[in-house]
DNA sequence: GATACTGGTTTTATATTGCAACCACATTTG
DNA sequence: CAAATGTGGTTGCAATATAAAACCAGTATC
């Protein structure tokens, strides 16, 4: 973990989001979360990361209350890692990079996975930002305005 | 820069993206690239960030085309960092990170600024995710499916 | 023409990461 | 039930990245 004495406290909340996920490895754990791993040899074998870094990702992500350790579902002695709901509140944010990704570092007929809802099984929506009355917003028509 | 060589050319856009911005800084940039920063001294004091470092970091997102450099509009001899179509294509994902900070990174009460519409004044819709036909959709009603 | 600012690079010290070995405990196998 | 194997880590070490500070050439200012 890195100082950034800086940002400590920092008023802004995308600096302070990314002072707890804002790393290499955190949102590529959630990622797997949201498809259903939870157990930490799982984790280690399919991000192929060293399992000492995995060991403090896992317990900062655990303290910053993103992950819960839980007894596992199957009856054994072991242990999962299951998201919180400040966990799953990531979503938008993994949907978010994964569709920024397929638009910009995939050619035309790149294969590559795809999010589809489960209900219809067709892909879902590209997120869109809106203001209160629905208008479509891109980054031109919002302004960042100081706390009151 | 980290190596990561098991997510070279990774199939999955998730990690392709973090590959280009998933570091300590990247995005804290390109957030003040949104709020109009666009020279390196300000960058540089904005963020509080080593000047070696800034420096690094600007490189590899001009390289991944996330920012062109361009001579500065005030005519002066300098140049000037400006988002290129795929780095304003991190708007939404910047928005979300900001959205969840708020949400769960600070108290009822307490002050931080906010994004509004340049047009009303008044706050952005939270991001949410929807199927293609129109439901809202939660993590549980989402699947990834595998490249065909 | 002197002074200060801008946008960096270099150097050096420190912190973080990745790798491999190791270990305690749980589970499975014969 | 003993041995083998799997799970979930920790420890030590070498490689790498980061931070802080000094430095420097080209601009702008006075």
């Amino acid at each position: 973990m890195v100082k950034r004495t800086s940002m400590e406290g920092a008023e802004c909340p995308v600096a302070r989001s990314l002072d707890a996920i804002g790393d290499w490895w955190s949102l590529l754990i959630v990622r797997d979360a949201f498809d259903g791993i939870r157990r930490f040899g799982e984790f280690q074998r399919n991000l192929g990361m060293a399992k000492n870094i995995l060991s403090a990702r896992l317990r900062t992500l655990v303290a910053h209350g993103i992950f819960d350790l839980v007894p596992a579902s199957d009856g054994s002695a072991y242990q999962e890692y299951v998201l919180t709901e400040k966990g799953k509140g990531l979503f938008p944010l993994i949907i978010g990079l994964r569709q920024w990704g397929e638009a910009f570092f995939f050619e035309a007929g790149e294969a590559h996975s795809r999010v589809v809802d489960r209900e219809q099984g067709r892909p879902v929506r590209p997120l869109e930002l809106r203001a209160e009355d629905g208008r479509l917003l891109g980054p031109e028509d919002c302004v960042r305005v100081a706390a009151e």
